[in-house]
DNA sequence: CATTATACTGTATATATATTCAGTATTAAT
DNA sequence: ATTAATACTGAATATATATACAGTATAATG
């Protein structure tokens, strides 16, 4: 699926409302009345791009024509483990790890993902992470400075900023006064990235 | 709900399986195309008479305005709408404030619930609850002390620890300790609590 | 018996709607 | 530097569509 805009989504977000709402899809004027538009040229070009993009269907000559394609059909969604985040160990895909399978839609979190972690400890709390929320993982080593990273320095796997300071040097920081950053100098010590957080699940 | 002809039945199925195909209603020429008819009048007469007995809803002066009357649809689906969480102003059902729908397996967070909150400011920060968190709210009076209730006092709606400190006075506790605490005496103000959270989501 | 509901055909029309064309402007890619 | 995509306004138009009107006919209801 390619991307898409955030004006595309809007239109897109537009069409579901308001098919939720009524029942049946909106015409031209109606996504120019909830959005603001002044033309009709603006809400079709628009719909001509997400039809191109594959998010919807246009029937042409026909009013309301407008269908939203679900290019995840209806399976009732995916099993995703929930892998304990235990304080020595790497948060692998091995059986003893997992302590349920969660079921959640694909695509769930805009982006795709593994697996759930399990949070052990209050180190990223400024973040709005606390004890025993699930993060949603996405493995990949795709990394920008910021992202919330799932590493592991020899077993011990911890959820932190990631924060490459220097070619050679990377830091772990948490969101939480109370614990301290951690500098690691890739010549003497071996990070390996499990993945990052796209996503959050909080269970009251 | 009144009876229901065998002709007005086909046209009832006929209505239901065009959507299920197209994803939006058939016009008047269309029923006729699938059931036989010659005149677009056989299809409206019916489609009034399946309006009168409540089957269906019609959109005056709009083309394919038909949409199914569904007597049980609450938490049959699974799209819980996203409510915008405006500075002032009731958190409604109104499309105005539903800012989009997100798809969500029953039972989610093991506790039903209604609909998504979207959060605005830090006043909940530690509890884990950040800018643009999706809260899942279940519309419920059931609240017991420290659970993070929506409440709404006048026209202004927040999202706040729930205390009950003596049969009068009701705190609003912030998990922010830039806030204050908001004490309210139930005989001078007036305090509705719109539900309790059972859940969270975040996107990053 | 008159009335009402059902069940159609057939014609006509105002308007709701998709869709094209002509512009303007900004940004990203080649 | 030029193309392509995005993001709009504004006007014009062919046609898709709802809907009223004029009939015909049968069955049920009170």
């Amino acid at each position: 699926m390619k991307d898409i805009t955030s004006q595309q989504n809007k239109v897109l977000n537009c069409i579901q409302v308001y098919i939720k709402k009524t029942g049946f899809p909106p015409t031209r004027a109606d996504i120019c009345r909830e959005l603001g538009f002044k033309s009709p040229n603006s809400a079709e070009t628009h719909l001509r791009a997400l039809e191109k993009k594959g998010f919807i269907a246009i029937e042409s000559g026909t009013s309301r024509g407008i269908s939203i394609i679900n290019p995840e059909i209806e399976h009732e969604g995916n099993d995703y483990p929930i892998i304990g985040l235990v304080a020595a160990g790497s948060p692998t895909l091995a059986t003893e790890n997992v302590e349920k399978v969660f079921n959640c839609p694909q695509g769930f979190f805009g982006s795709n993902f593994d697996y759930f972690l399990r949070v052990r400890g209050l180190s990223m709390k400024d973040a709005g992470i606390m004890e025993d929320d699930l993060i949603a993982v996405k493995k990949t080593q795709d990394i920008k400075n910021g992202d919330i990273v799932i590493a592991r320095i020899d077993d011990e796997v911890t959820v932190k900023y990631f924060h490459r300071h220097s070619p050679k040097i990377v830091h772990l920081q948490p969101a939480n006064e109370e614990f301290s950053n951690i500098e690691i100098d890739l010549e003497h010590t071996e990070l390996f990235i499990e993945g990052k957080s796209v996503g959050l699940i909080r269970e009251n």
